[in-house]
DNA sequence: GTAGGAATAT
DNA sequence: TATATTCCTA
């Protein structure tokens, strides 16, 4: 027998917007409050809703894009195939071994090694050159799948879409032993089978990525932590369960990142733009009394809007700063877990009104070398676009306003976040003189990465400095901190992630 | 040989 | 546009 709980979420996902969340995905070591929170880590950019709303359980594998029209005429090409397939003709128990017979006699399996199933190369590796009716098998069930709800077809439309899922090891194992044991036509598991599949030159089934997968996709990186995001890692900590091959992973993932950067850009325009525009009024509007709601210009630089600084930026003054979501994590390119509109857009908080306050940790950073270095890294991997800034969602005591970004979870590699450092007066007047501390990424930073940071800050137009000031010196940065009662820098933590002085 | 990631193809 | 595939590099 193939495996088939694995296949399907334990536990159908329910995630619901009320005061109590009921989250489960199924998702190892996530509790409903993590879970929750790791939603809510994640910058929606546009988007203010928990990635999805999911009731129904049943969509959480991939969908797989098939033409049934396209299968029926490769099927006509291929009476032999057709005529073993047909799940009508041979109601297999597990609905997959109908699969396999139909492939058992292929010239490809012949040529296959069983062991294919336990770690197929993909791209070049794939063999090829080999017959194509079982990928048509493959494409058949995976129709039979969409329109029958059938567990057994669910598995064979999950082996589908991967070719060599079986880089997490254990869950593929079993698969393996299944599909071996299950038929003395297959002796190939059914991950090989798919690979087979695949491999005639002819494109994989694509991976559908769902709201479900692309949540996992992203508690994987959440986890991870952006530095050590790669795809080798995401694959392991989202399991094999969606039979995703590192290839998915990674096109996945460069697909993601690709779309966070575009959307910086053009979050930075527009923040220029509006920086200019205000620069031009000639300071900080009034409207309350238009009734369009008093805000202000920022005193620093903000990412663009839909990030989390850009929605901090535009609180009531006086009232606590809305807090926003730290780590800028693709939103699903369907939009499915895209935000209700905000209107204005940059000037709604973006933390959701149902869940508590954060926690304290959001007013102090973690003072961990560790962490800095991984937020170091992940800088540097990621540029400082993939840095966000966040406010706490109360104004903290101290008469500065530190934007942290969200907490180290338990098990989780935190995120990178920004630390203060003095800012150069501001247009806008402030009660406090540290009220206008501009926070940076890299907490106990090399003089070097200061300087590369205040140059980005210089550069980048979601970073502006008032024109005509200098950035403050590092000695200014320390001291004000100090003096806010932040720790002086560690001696091993003022050196940079490189471990030069 | 393998993995990551950019570029390119579909 | 989303995804797969290829290619290059480390």
């Amino acid at each position: 027998m193939l495996e088939v709980a694995t296949l399907q979420s334990p536990n159908p996902a329910v995630f619901s917007l009320g005061e109590h969340h009921h989250v489960d995905v199924g998702f190892p070591e996530a509790t409903v409050e993590e879970d929750d929170f790791l939603l809510d880590y994640i910058d929606f950019s546009t988007c203010d809703m928990p990635f999805f709303h999911v009731d129904d359980g049943d969509d959480i594998l991939p969908d797989l894009e098939v033409d049934p029209t396209e299968l029926l005429a490769e099927f006509a090409d291929e009476p032999a195939t057709t005529t073993v397939l047909s799940p009508a003709a041979e109601p297999a128990p597990d609905g997959c071994e109908t699969h396999h017979g139909g492939e058992a006699k292929t010239a490809a399996e012949t040529e296959l090694p069983a062991e294919m199933g336990m770690e197929l190369p993909e791209g070049k590796g794939e063999t090829k050159g080999l017959l194509s009716s079982e990928e048509k098998d493959v494409r058949q069930h995976n129709d039979n799948n969409k329109n029958n709800n059938n567990v057994g077809d669910e598995v064979c439309s999950a082996v589908t879409t991967d070719d060599s899922s079986a880089v997490v090891g254990s869950e593929n194992s079993k698969s393996s032993a299944s599909a071996e044991g299950h038929s003395k036509m297959t002796s190939k598991p059914a991950s090989a089978a798919a690979a087979t599949k695949s491999s005639h030159g002819r494109r994989k089934v694509k991976v559908d990525w769902t709201p479900e997968l692309h949540r996992r996709f992203v508690q994987a990186v959440e986890q991870l932590g952006l530095d050590k995001a790669v795809p080798s890692r995401i694959l392991e900590l989202m399991g094999n369960e969606y039979r995703l091959t590192r290839h998915n992973i990674a096109s996945h993932l460069q697909r993601s990142h690709r779309k966070h950067l575009m959307a910086r850009e053009a979050g930075a325009a527009s923040w220029t733009q509006k920086r200019q525009m205000y620069a031009a009024a000639g300071g900080p509007r009034k409207e309350a009394a238009a009734g369009g709601g008093p805000w202000v210009v920022p005193t620093v630089g903000f990412p663009p809007p839909g990030t989390m600084a850009h929605a901090g930026m535009a609180h009531h003054p006086g009232q606590p700063p809305p807090f926003c979501r730290p780590l800028h994590v693709w939103c699903h390119p369907t939009g499915v877990d895209a935000p209700l509109p905000l209107s204005p857009p940059s000037m709604l908080p973006v933390w959701p009104r149902h869940l508590a306050p954060p926690p304290a940790w959001a007013h102090q950073p973690p003072m961990d070398p560790v962490y800095w270095h991984q937020q170091y890294n992940a800088a540097r991997k990621w540029g400082p676009q993939a840095v966000t800034q966040c406010v706490p969602p109360t104004m903290p005591p101290a008469p500065m306003m530190q934007r942290f970004a969200a907490p180290p979870m338990p098990g989780m590699m935190p995120h990178p976040m920004y630390r203060p450092i003095p800012l150069p007066p501001s247009p806008v007047p402030q009660s406090n003189k540290v009220a206008g501390l501009q926070l940076q990424l890299d907490a106990h930073p090399s003089k070097e990465s200061i300087d590369a940071a205040i140059g980005d800050v210089l550069v980048k137009p979601w970073l502006p400095l008032p024109l005509g000031l200098k950035p403050p010196s590092l000695d200014s940065v320390m001291s004000e901190l100090h003096k806010q009662g932040i720790p002086k820098v560690p001696p091993a933590a003022t050196t940079n992630c490189d471990g030069a002085a």
